[in-house]
DNA sequence: CTGTTAGCGCATTCAA
DNA sequence: TTGAATGCGCTAACAG
C-alpha cells in the first residue's frame, strides 16, 4: 500500500523539474517534445493521477458543479439530470447530487455545503417557497430550472402555453366540455400558472370551465377525477402525467364514460398502457442540455443572464 | 468581491492563533471556552467557511463518496440513492453521482474520476460483464449493489427466494397452472437467476414450467404476453414490475382471460393501476441504507467485508 | 491551553 | 525551454 505518486515523483522519475511536468499535464506553456515524451511516459507507466484537490485549492477551482433536484424519483428531474451530466462530463466537470425534496431548509443547507466545497456553478430545480435570499452570492454561477427569478439564468417551461396547446387541440377535436385536473394554487408553476391557464383558455374558446385542484400524486388525480368526468365532459385536461394514471384508474372503473384525456408530461409509461392519451412534453432532456450549457456559458467567459423558455410539443398521433 | 476568508484571517480578527481557530473548527483539543466563544462569534460574524479541498489534502480525506448507478431512471435505484444519501450527509459526506447505463467501459472511467477525485469511497451499482478486474484497487471502500464479488462488500437481492416465495404464494392460493415471463439469462440476475428459481420451484411444487424470456422493458413484457397467458395459464410470475405492466396492458386487451399477476418490484404505481396484482418487494430503500451503513463502516475502522442478502416480502393484501 | 512551524500537491512566478 | 522557489488554506507536531 505505497503512497499515491505526486509530480514531485514524476520530475524525479523523469529526470525533470516538477514546473515542467505540470506544464505538461496542463498541456501549456513550451515545453520540449522530447521531454514532454518522456514525462508522458513515466506518467503512463505509472498510470500517475494529479490530486484534484490539491489542483483546485491552488486555481480556486474545484471543476465540481452542484445540483440540488427536488426528487431524484421525479421522472422529469432525472431526465433532465441524465442528459446535463455527459455534457458537463465532457467540459471536465463533475456533478455533486444533492436532494431538496421541495424543502427550502435543505435547499440553503445544500447550498452551504457546495459552498464550502467550493463548487464552480450550482444547478437548481425550483419550487414554490423560494426566494432571491436564499440564492445570494450566487448570482452568475446558478442556473435555476422551472422557475425564473430576477439576476439568474433559468429554464422554465411555458405552462400557459402548454394547456392552451392542449384547449385548443382537443377542441378541433370536436370537443366543447373539456374539463381540467390540476394542483393546488399554491404550487406557482404546475398548480397556479397550468391553472389560470386553462380558465382563459375556456374564456378565448367560450367554454364553460370545470376544474378540480389537488395534488401532484396520482392518488389525488383519482379521488378528483369524479368532479371533472361528468356525464357531459367528454375531455380532461391533466396539469400532470401522473395525475392522468388516476383519471384513467377511475375511468376503467366507470367504462360507461367515454371521455378523452390529455396531459401534460412524458412519462412513456402513460403513453404505453393508454395510448389514446394527448400527450404535451416539453422535452426535459433538452431542458437539462440547455441548463448546462447556460452554466458552463457563464463559468468560462461572463455570459449573460438568460431566460430559456420550453415550449411544449404534442406527442399524440392524432 | 472581495476574497473568502481563510483561518488565518478567523485568527487575526479573533486575536489567536490560525491553530486554535482549527481546533475550534474540527471540535477538537481542549480550548478555553471564552476563546471558543470568541472565536466561534467572529466565524458566525463573517459567515466563515472552511476551505474542503484545503482539508483534504492535508488530511488526505475528501469526504465525498461516488455512486455510479447504472440508470438514474431506475425506480430501484435512485429509490436506494434517495436512502443512502441522508445517512451520508449525517457522516459528513456529500455524493457524486454518476450514470454508468450499463457500459463497464464508463464505469472504468468513471472510477478513475473517483480516483482523481480522491474519494474516501465508492457505491456501485453492479450489472453484467462487470469483472473484478475493473474494480482493483477499491477493495475495502467500494461495496457492491445488486452484484456480488470476491473481497468486496455487497448487497444483494434473493432472486432465487423471491420467486420461491410468489410460487408457492401462487401454489397456496390454487394456482396450478403459474407462467414466467422473465429477462434473458444474458443478464445474470434478473435474467439467469430469477428464471431457473421459477424452473426448480415448478420442479417443486410439481408444476409443468411455462416461460418466455425477453429484455427489460415493459414493450418486451407486452410482446410476449401472449406466450405466457394461455387458456390454461391462472397466475403468470414477471420478474419485474416493469414486465407487469406490459402483461396488464395485454390482459386488458384480452378480457376473456382471468390471470393472476404477480411481479418482483415495487413500483407503487404498478399496485395503484391494478390492486390485484400480486408484488414482491426487496426494500431498495433498505438496501440503500445497508451499502451505505457498510461503506461507512469500513471507511472508520477497517470493517470486514460483507454481503448482505435482501430477503422479499410480500406486499399484497391477500 | 495556545501560538509557531512545517508541510500536504500543485501551478506559477522568476531567473537561469 | 527549464528548474527553483513561493504560497494556496489547512492540520498536526511541537514548543511554550
Amino acid at each position: 500500500m505505497s503512497k499515491r505518486l505526486t509530480i514531485k515523483d514524476i520530475a524525479r522519475l523523469s529526470g525533470t523539474g516538477k514546473s515542467t511536468v505540470s506544464r505538461v499535464i496542463n498541456q501549456q506553456g513550451d515545453v520540449h517534445p522530447q521531454t514532454r515524451q518522456r514525462i508522458e511516459a513515466v506518467i503512463k507507466q505509472h498510470q500517475f493521477i494529479p490530486s484534484r484537490s490539491a489542483r483546485a485549492m491552488r486555481v480556486n477551482e474545484s471543476r465540481v458543479i452542484g445540483v440540488i433536484l427536488a426528487r431524484l424519483d421525479s421522472a422529469a428531474e432525472n431526465q433532465a439530470v441524465s442528459a446535463m451530466l455527459p455534457l458537463l462530463y465532457q467540459y471536465g466537470y463533475d456533478a455533486m447530487v444533492l436532494e431538496s425534496r421541495f424543502s427550502t431548509t435543505k435547499v440553503t443547507e445544500h447550498l452551504q455545503v457546495l459552498g464550502q466545497r467550493e463548487v464552480d456553478g450550482v444547478i437548481l430545480f425550483g419550487f414554490t417557497g423560494l426566494t432571491t435570499g436564499m440564492l445570494a452570492g450566487w448570482e452568475n454561477k446558478l442556473v435555476l430550472m422551472v422557475q425564473s427569478c430576477r439576476g439568474f439564468s433559468s429554464v422554465c417551461y411555458d405552462d400557459a402555453g402548454a394547456v392552451n396547446l392542449l384547449a385548443s387541440h382537443l377542441q378541433q377535436l370536436g370537443h366543447r366540455n373539456i374539463s381540467y385536473l390540476g394542483v393546488n394554487e399554491e404550487d406557482k408553476t404546475t398548480g397556479g400558472d397550468r391553472y389560470r391557464a386553462y380558465l382563459s383558455a375556456c374564456q378565448q374558446l367560450k367554454l364553460t370551465p370545470l376544474a378540480a385542484l389537488g395534488s401532484l400524486d396520482y392518488h389525488s388525480g383519482y379521488d378528483l377525477a369524479a368532479q371533472v368526468c361528468t356525464d357531459e365532459t367528454t375531455a380532461v385536461i391533466c396539469a400532470t402525467d401522473t395525475l392522468a394514471l388516476g383519471v384513467y384508474k377511475y375511468l376503467r372503473q366507470n367504462p360507461q364514460k367515454n371521455i378523452q384525456v390529455a396531459a401534460i408530461g412524458n412519462t412513456p409509461l402513460l403513453g404505453f398502457l393508454f395510448p389514446d392519451v394527448v400527450m404535451l412534453e416539453f422535452g426535459y432532456a433538452t431542458a437539462g442540455k440547455l441548463a448546462a450549457r447556460q452554466l458552463i456559458a457563464h463559468l468560462s467567459r461572463a455570459a449573460p443572464v438568460r431566460s430559456f423558455l420550453l415550449k411544449g410539443k404534442l406527442t399524440s398521433d392524432f
